[in-house]
DNA sequence: AATATAGGGTGTATTTCTTACACTATTGCT
DNA sequence: AGCAATAGTGTAAGAAATACACCCTATATT
């Protein structure tokens, strides 16, 4: 009963702030753009999304073609539609964020595309110029996760598979940039009962070694059939 | 130093999920649309974005249309681009929520554009079947608000200017779609302090009279520089 | 005038969570 | 043996959350 339609397509970008932790820092992956507008100009992965992948799908081949990974933690954050911010017209784009373990890739970074010069990890605090409206994205990313953390274990996708408590402290002070209570974060941590403790320790460290944890997801699914709050 | 770049332009929709409260119910408004495709369905108030206007601006224009005013709180929520969502090829939409009181239109809802056959309120609870994903994103809108105004007082945007605590508890009653404890209730919710109590009482009621209040906002901003906590 | 109805308004005790805070233990290195 | 560096641990006080029941008041009814 549908009258004849014409085929619309839609054009529109999606860009996507990679996060990974290192050093006790978050760093975010920009690339050094080969291409106008803003040639040269440092800026989030991104690219046009086809007509006939999801966006979704966009983000992924995104994150793949920059790591080389598959199934890295990722979400929509925002659709920013300023009329300004593209030269070439009103481009909308959809931005996301991911999470990755930063050793997964190593130093690994391969402009993967003609359209990147080269990729760079860059500490979250302290970024270059970008270019469109790429800073602001970048503001709102950190403030979902920040928000996020607090009631959700997407803090893990941040970590090596095995980690120390203090490896998982550390982060949530980058994230939220201020110090943790070692003793109430620990208590509360362990209380929520989603680690696994390992029979491992750390290595290759010239101190007391620490007891290795893993994220158990099971656990997290059985107790928790909504949320946690590791806020405060 | 930028080189010839084509002009491009994005096709896309907006639509709003426009909440309103009454009778101790959270209500949709719907359109039942007069244009193909899902001609004579239930859906969204929504409609193509001007290449020259903002997203917010074309969702601001849909409120306008519809219900006659200005300055209604709303929201980005997510943007929706499955690739068999609309049958005229892959359109993507940018979903907003919105929330008003409901009081300050009446019934005056009156078809606004050709496009739309007429516009109803809906309990949230029962909504009819929906055109393209439109159910999806009122799922998705809900969730949104729960977790939302735990912990930042958009719920005030729902009630009449002056209302009562039983008002605002059943109002998160029906958000959160459970019970509170009315001591518990009135003991947190006085206690941030963001209420500014009146003179005067409720009207026309045949049973004592509650006290009313008002959402005090500038004690809000000096109080809270980030956020509150209701929930639970 | 008396009574019924319907919702308004209030306090306390218990438990749980949050916070603040400092020392001993272990390991590798010199 | 001793140093350097980080791991690992408990308790007390205050704050917040929860569970819970009765009297008050305005209007409507008889």
């Amino acid at each position: 009963m549908q009258s004849n339609l014409p085929h619309l397509q839609s054009i529109f970008t999606a860009d996507c702030v990679i996060f990974g932790f290192s050093e006790g820092e978050l760093k975010v992956l920009l690339i050094e753009r080969n291409e106008y507008p803003f040639k040269e100009w440092w800026g989030l992965p991104g690219f046009f999304v086809e007509h006939n992948e999801t966006i979704d799908d966009a983000v992924k081949r995104i994150l793949l073609e920059h790591t080389g990974l598959k199934g890295i933690y990722m979400e929509q954050l925002y659709t920013f539609g300023d009329l300004q911010r593209h030269p070439q017209g009103r481009i909308i784009t959809v931005a996301y964020y991911a999470m990755l373990r930063l050793e997964a890739i190593g130093n690994n970074l391969k402009p993967s595309t003609d359209y990147v010069r080269k990729a760079q990890w860059h500490p979250l605090n302290h970024l270059p110029d970008l270019a469109f409206d790429h800073k602001n994205i970048i503001e709102k990313s950190i403030e979902k996760i920040r928000r996020k953390v607090s009631h959700s274990p997407i803090a893990f996708e941040l970590l090596p598979e095995k980690f120390t408590l203090t490896q998982l402290q550390q982060l949530y002070e980058a994230i939220w940039d201020k110090k943790l209570d070692k003793r109430n974060f620990r208590k509360k941590m362990l209380k929520y009962n989603i680690l696994k403790e390992l029979d491992e320790k750390q290595k290759g460290v010239s101190y007391r070694a620490a007891k290795l944890y893993k994220f158990d997801k099971r656990k997290y699914n059985k107790i928790f059939k909504n949320e946690l709050n590791f806020s405060k």
